[in-house]
DNA sequence: CGATCAGTAGAACGATTGGTCTACATTCGA
DNA sequence: TCGAATGTAGACCAATCGTTCTACTGATCG
């Protein structure tokens, strides 16, 4: 129980997954996520379930990183209204990296038909949570109407993150920006 | 070749894609293509080359249905303001139907990871001309920056499509529209 | 009439899918 | 020291994928 002891496979196959569902879509292969994770076949079937089971409990701990990724993202200024909207200038970095693929949890719903699948659970919680943050913001800086502003923030978010996956636009993360601008106005 | 001639194979072929995609996704099985369609293996092949001819087709065709779709929707009113948030309260109808599954081009994108694959071409080539399409309205209407406005509303026009495929929230368009209504300021 | 052609129907293909199972290695505590 | 656990390695399975193929049918037209 060394503070260095290598990860186990638990550990190995949701960082994989973490990597590979979200460069290659939930389709990829179980064959790809063993190989990439170094891990025995049984490892996956004995720690989730199965591949189902996998692509939810990624998704449940990517949603703690990206929430922290936003939290990080709103502290980069200290005046209430700099917050929000340095908020889209680090999304505006995001979606710049060429590696940028659009949001995970949405597409990850888009691959997944099947209406019961436990990833779509993920999916709502992240964005509840998402909402919850950004209402939680608007309410600190004293907005009229936090619940409403937070909807068109969140769907300013979402836009963004469309129109920096399809790559034909350079900073949509200022096209939202200028938008939130006159929202929090 | 009396007028009301059933169609044939290809046409058969390409409603069914037009519905099975869009309910299913890309990913679809050849078979219940078939089935849908009522028609042979050997029609797909001889017709479209394969299931990846298909889902280019398939979207080729959507584009001149939703570009004519968006024409429809700005005709709703005279005044050239007016045309543009009128859109949004037809977009705002459009995802409150519960079948409503998403912006069918940026699903495929996502579904097909080849970046080769032909109906990627589609969707850049609907995007640009919903672009034009928003850029020769803002010019229209006299804006100072139609480049960078019909940026912006595109932006809106696909979060909204974003918000409104996951469905937690009841009416996306109208957010969209006040944030759109500032822009047109 | 007979040839051609577009169509249907469906068997069969090789590859890949997610999942199960057996065999063996290692670790660790009773 | 023995015996569970826990892990790896990989064969194996049934199902499904997109694709190719053969066999047959029904027009259309010279």
């Amino acid at each position: 129980m060394s503070p260095t002891t290598s990860p186990g496979p638990r550990e190995r196959l949701l960082a994989a997954g973490q990597e590979l569902f979200y460069s290659r879509g939930a389709s990829v292969g179980v064959d790809a996520l063993l190989k990439e994770a170094n891990v025995a076949r049984r490892s996956l079937y004995e720690h989730f379930g199965g591949k189902d089971g996998l692509v939810a409990a990624v998704l449940r701990r990517a949603a703690e990183d990206d929430l922290a990724w936003y939290e990080g993202a709103l502290a980069g200024a200290a005046e209430p209204r700099e917050r929000l909207l340095g908020l889209f200038d680090r999304l505006d970095d995001l979606v710049s990296d060429p590696a940028f693929r659009g949001c995970r949890y949405f597409a990850t719903d888009l691959a997944l038909a099947d209406p019961g699948h436990p990833a779509h659970a993920e999916s709502d919680a992240f964005r509840q949570r998402l909402r919850a943050l950004l209402v939680r913001e608007l309410q600190a800086l004293g907005h009229d109407h936090p619940e409403r502003a937070a909807e068109q923030l969140h769907l300013l978010i979402e836009g963004t993150l469309v129109m920096g996956a399809t790559q034909d636009d350079p900073h949509p993360g200022r096209a939202a920006r200028d938008l939130a601008a006159t929202l929090l106005a």
